[in-house]
DNA sequence: CCAGCATTTTGACACTGTCAAGATTGGTTG
DNA sequence: CAACCAATCTTGACAGTGTCAAAATGCTGG
């Protein structure tokens, strides 16, 4: 295409240079804008200047992009999790500051959240080893976090593992009914997780 | 085509008779064996036997389809509310049967809840009058439902809404990380949820 | 300078939802 | 009974999608 071409030549390169990573982020803008479901492949390699077959080198599928921006997703959690342990706030602040920064991790990236814990990716559990072991091991320091909470008894329950798969269960749900539509003005998530933080908390002796 | 003409005549009717209701169970079927995400009205159609874009006489949309097999979903869920209301267990029996209860419609028929819950619909705001009528006036009649358990001091809180939030946020969040198979072994859901019960119930006085 | 390699493009295919226009039928009215 | 009408269903067509195979392009080391 003549305008292609153009392009190209302002470039001045036929070899990107770095596809990989402009396509993930211009992915992960379009997606973020306009939602998972309207990102095409085509629309993606148009956006970045590029032909639509392009990406195929880089990702074996339009699933294995989606995977990617997923895992990147857990990497920023992963960090907002770093930076939750390294504060020096009581026990007490920063369990509610877990509690709150996950609804805002979610509703403010929902998009995000709903391809890093949603069916698009699980449910025909075609999902990257990348993937697959960061989700594990975020899932898994949730895990530990909860079970630190709960051996200096300020959060309620005697099995960790269960706490957290419940803790968690319930953060999701909320989460995603706003996300989803169901319930409307997101504005509102924080009041109702502040709401339902007292049911976490052990009764004080 | 031929082989549509030797059918026809075998049935003997270009008028199908209940079309719109052999394609609604059709699809429901097909949703409930293969998942949402690959029915196509012209898998759809070839299923029943009938032309391409027949449905559209009777639905408008895709959208407009799932958002009936969604409404069934409603329906088929106030039936058991229902079925629970009339049996003539004390309260706290009747409350974990409520609780067991949705686990059981969520995780047996984990497509339609995803009709009915999911943001397949509720997202992109195309829902139905139809679909918009009977789900708010089942939200409404579960917060009745928690509403009176609070008022017997069943259940924890003091404001009715916000308690239906919040469980049902727990249990949507629950049955959504097995129906999108975050969490595997989806078995376990009741085992979790029970263990979630005690966290709703106000402290025995 | 050229061969080989990584990278990108073109062409093609099957599949999707949906619209406009035509075909077929059963029921109603003269 | 016949003729029309409205409901119902089909055909044709279009734009959009993901993806594969084969070709084209540019870079780099010998």
């Amino acid at each position: 295409m003549t305008l292609q071409t153009a392009l190209k030549k302002n470039n001045s390169h036929y070899h990107h240079g770095n596809l990989r990573q402009t396509l993930l982020s211009a992915a992960t803008h379009m997606i973020a804008e306009k939602g998972i479901e309207s990102l095409s492949l085509r629309k993606l390699a148009e956006k970045v200047g590029v032909s639509r077959t392009a990406a195929y080198h880089y990702f074996k599928d339009k699933n294995d992009l989606l995977c990617a921006i997923a895992a990147n997703g857990f990497r920023r959690w992963q960090q907002s999790l770093d930076q939750l342990s390294s504060n020096q706030l009581p026990d007490r602040q920063k369990f509610e500051q877990y509690i709150l920064g996950y609804m805002a991790f979610a509703t403010s990236n929902p998009e995000e959240y709903e391809l890093m814990f949603g069916r698009c990716i699980w449910k025909q559990s075609k999902c990257t080893n990348e993937l697959q072991d960061i989700s594990h091991s975020t899932f898994q320091r949730q895990v530990e976090m909860i079970e630190y909470w709960q051996s200096i008894g300020l959060v309620v329950g005697d099995n960790p593992v269960r706490s957290a798969q419940i803790i968690w269960g319930t953060l999701h749900g909320i989460a995603k009914l706003f996300i989803d539509g169901v319930y409307a003005d997101v504005g509102r998530a924080e009041e109702i997780v502040i709401s339902a933080l007292p049911m976490f908390l052990a009764p004080k002796v």
